[in-house]
DNA sequence: CTGTTACCGAAGACA
DNA sequence: TGTCTTCGGTAACA
């Protein structure tokens, strides 16, 4: 999407009067849509007290009554937590991990969590889980009545735990995912990743040495947001959901990117816009049944492939998802042997290329 | 060693 | 545009 140089332009002057052209229109729909995909400070405000206030006490409860949970951490992912939620505040992401330490290999029946363990020394998911979500459920029903419009829902082949709260003062329903996750921290991240993660030229290599001394997680969630260790049941994704928010976090190449008066990058702004893309395509009725395999990660993973291969951030100006639909392959950004767009059919990658051309094509009045 | 606090950055609100 | 505010993250502190 070739609009974000355009976009930093109008953000710029936008004050400044100037004739209309065609370039003005379209920056000008672009800044009022980033506008109103803002969440708004009050509701903001709501949803995370009630959030955090949930999550305090299922933490607190885990901790008590479960003890392989004893260290149980708290890790908020997602992209609520990077800044770059769209529209309203109502998904959020909390890790719950467990730190898996060599102890676990030396020591097998002495960790808590040995019961867990197969004979071949994988820890098995489905029990944990099990274990997991019944405590969650308990800890839930000892909610005070305030919280009382409170239930778990089950989401077909989504292991995390969802909680939905209607909040009261605005009647809004939220969802909450508890996802059970384990920390790994070794020398390195498995071979798989080798040749993923290509942030030299973006962020250099110092900092990419860096992120590569950062744990990982093993965890059962989402089809497609990883590279399935084992298969069946018993499957634990491995998720670079915290050096996503880091690396988001740290968007630009130069260290004072955003620092400097007068520029701005736009890198979430444009992730903000393409999802949201995504966003109308899928609640389009006559649509949506071809947009069923395409997700808000979809975009998010073209972002960092291009900002990491544009380079410095003035460069940064395309985020070519339309090439990555052509050819119906979008690698994992940390483990390129995994297509994200392996279960999308080559003929709705199509259609969605289409659909994103027809918009460039014609000042995106899909947003207006 | 653990829980609290104080500070800082991001971003929304508003004049 | 600058300032104020809230939330989230973290490091220092008790």
């Amino acid at each position: 999407l070739q609009y974000s140089d355009r976009q930093k332009n109008c953000a710029e002057k936008a004050t400044a009067m100037r004739g209309l052209s065609i370039d003005d229109t379209l920056g000008k729909l672009l800044m009022a849509t980033i506008d109103k995909l803002k969440i708004k400070k009050s509701e903001r405000s709501n949803a995370s007290s009630c959030v955090n206030n949930i999550t305090a006490k299922v933490v607190t409860h885990l901790k008590q009554n479960v003890n392989w949970c004893k260290d149980i951490e708290r890790l908020r992912t997602g992209s609520y937590y990077e800044n770059v939620k769209i529209c309203e505040p109502d998904e959020f992401d909390v890790m719950r991990s467990i730190p898996v330490d060599v102890a676990l290999k030396r020591h097998p029946n002495k960790h808590a969590l040995h019961r867990f363990l197969n004979e071949d020394k994988t820890i098995q998911a489905s029990e944990m889980l099990s274990e997991f979500r019944d405590a969650v459920k308990e800890a839930v029903q000892k909610l005070p009545c305030r919280s009382k419009q409170t239930c778990i829902k089950k989401k077909p082949r989504c292991p995390a735990v969802t909680l939905e709260v209607k909040m009261e003062e605005n009647g809004k329903t939220i969802s909450i995912d508890f996802v059970l996750g384990l920390k790994v921290h070794r020398a390195s991240w498995p071979d798989f990743t080798k040749d993923g993660f290509k942030i030299e030229t973006w962020l250099g290599k110092k900092e990419k040495a860096n992120m590569k001394h950062r744990p990982f997680y093993l965890v059962s969630k989402y089809e497609g947001k990883g590279h399935a260790e084992h298969d069946g049941t018993d499957a634990w994704r491995i998720s670079f959901s915290h050096v996503e928010k880091e690396i988001l976090k740290r968007h630009g190449h130069s260290k004072t990117c955003c620092e400097d008066v007068g520029y701005k990058c736009c890198q979430k702004e444009c992730l903000k816009l393409l999802k949201y893309l995504l966003q109308q395509l899928k609640e389009d009725d006559s649509k949506s049944r071809k947009m069923s395999k395409f997700c808000s990660y979809h975009a998010k993973t073209t972002l960092l492939h291009a900002c990491a291969t544009r380079g410095t951030d003035s460069k940064w100006h395309t985020v070519n998802f339309v090439q990555h639909l052509r050819k119906c392959h979008l690698p994992n950004f940390f483990i390129p042997s995994h297509n994200l767009l392996r279960q999308a059919s080559p003929s709705s990658c199509d259609f969605l290329a289409n659909e994103i051309e027809f918009q460039l094509n014609n000042n995106f009045l899909i947003f207006s």
